[in-house]
DNA sequence: GCCCTATGTTAAA
DNA sequence: TTAACCTAGGGCT
């Protein structure tokens, strides 16, 4: 699934091919004829993502809204002006990166072979819910768990009830998330994947931030002290931002990968970091990750059993609100 | 082919 | 707390 990265990633490939540009839509699977039809032809203001939400903004007050869920999946294709990924969404495989990047201005269909015109759209292949294609490309959309045509009211409504979004991070989102993330007893693991505390972390992010800041999953919300809260909004915005960056999630310092692929993540440093000791020439000299092996990307998200990078311990799991938690015992005990 | 899995959310029980 | 839902891929028979 598709954490927040991957929407943001999302909403900026929009505005940059579609940005401006009148939209045919259709559903080629049927599901999403009724709200096709209502901005079939209309002109795409703007898109924006918030946490886990995309919001395409269209003409005459018209607002889809996607959220890909687990299964959800964009796929791209386009003449020689249409750049960027070819496809963001679901990963089918653990650590699984994005499909196309640079070499991604022709659809597959028409690149098959060698080198050709662009000829506009494949046919769909599956069970596509969303096309949308413009004069120079197309973008399909399949398996969201939500897709629908709303009013900037209504879209307005959604993003009040969600949390502040790290990579958005707008004055004063750092101290809301202080705020409601200490409001609870509930335990942190929990509170990190609610999306009215935060928006935009999933099950990768929560469990990767845990273990780079030590600590304890089951600690209640309630407990954190306030720097501890800052350090989680930092570290999260830190490593959700290479997230945008790299197309993929890689969350393990430079120094804890064996291949020496790649650069540092931020800090350099995997412990507690107070608020403000982050140097800053060490999160400006970050460079592209996306190279880094699988087996190396992270330290406990599906690592259980394997020893922990840092000491040594196996890597836990559990199931924690029907969803697994990972963790190391040794380096996060309570 | 069948079963399991997945970076998620919602509604019913 | 459980089930349902959306889809595709991998491993198995």
């Amino acid at each position: 699934m598709p954490e927040g990265h991957s929407v943001h990633r999302l909403a900026r490939q929009f505005n940059d091919v579609f940005g401006g540009a009148p939209l045919a839509v259709s559903s080629p699977q049927g599901k999403f004829a009724a709200g096709a039809s209502l901005i079939d032809g209309l002109e795409l203001e703007r898109a924006e993502a918030h946490g886990k939400q995309m919001f395409l903004y269209f003409s005459q007050d018209r607002v889809m809204r996607v959220h890909l869920g687990l299964y959800g999946a964009w796929d791209f294709g386009g003449d020689s002006t249409f750049t960027g990924a070819s496809s963001i969404g679901a990963p089918r495989r653990i650590g699984e990166q994005e499909v196309g990047g640079a070499d991604a201005s022709a659809s597959p269909a028409a690149n098959a072979g060698g080198r050709r015109e662009y000829t506009g759209p494949p046919e769909p292949q599956g069970a596509v819910r969303v096309r949308l294609v413009s004069p120079h490309g197309w973008a399909d959309l399949r398996g969201p768990t939500a897709c629908e045509v709303i009013s900037p009211a209504e879209s307005a409504a959604v993003r009040r009830k969600l949390g502040p979004d790290p990579l958005n991070n707008a004055p004063g989102d750092a101290e809301e998330f202080s705020r409601r993330i200490r409001k609870s007893s509930t335990p942190t693991a929990l509170q990190l994947m609610k999306q009215d505390v935060l928006a935009g972390v999933g099950n990768v992010y929560r469990a990767e931030v845990l273990f780079r800041l030590g600590l304890d999953p089951m600690l209640p919300g309630k407990s954190l002290q306030p720097d501890e809260a800052a350090a989680l909004w930092n570290d999260i915005a830190l490593i959700m931002a290479d997230g945008v960056r790299d197309g993929r999630i890689i969350t393990t310092e430079l120094a804890d990968r064996p291949s020496g692929v790649g650069a540092e993540v931020g800090h350099g440093q995997s412990r507690l970091v107070r608020p403000g000791s982050e140097p800053a020439a060490a999160v400006r000299k970050r460079n592209a990750n996306k190279d880094v092996p699988v087996e190396e990307a992270h330290y406990v998200y599906k690592r259980e059993g394997l020893p922990c990078r840092h000491c040594g311990t196996e890597v836990a799991m559990k199931d924690l609100g029907g969803r697994k938690l990972y963790w190391c015992p040794g380096c996060q005990a309570g």
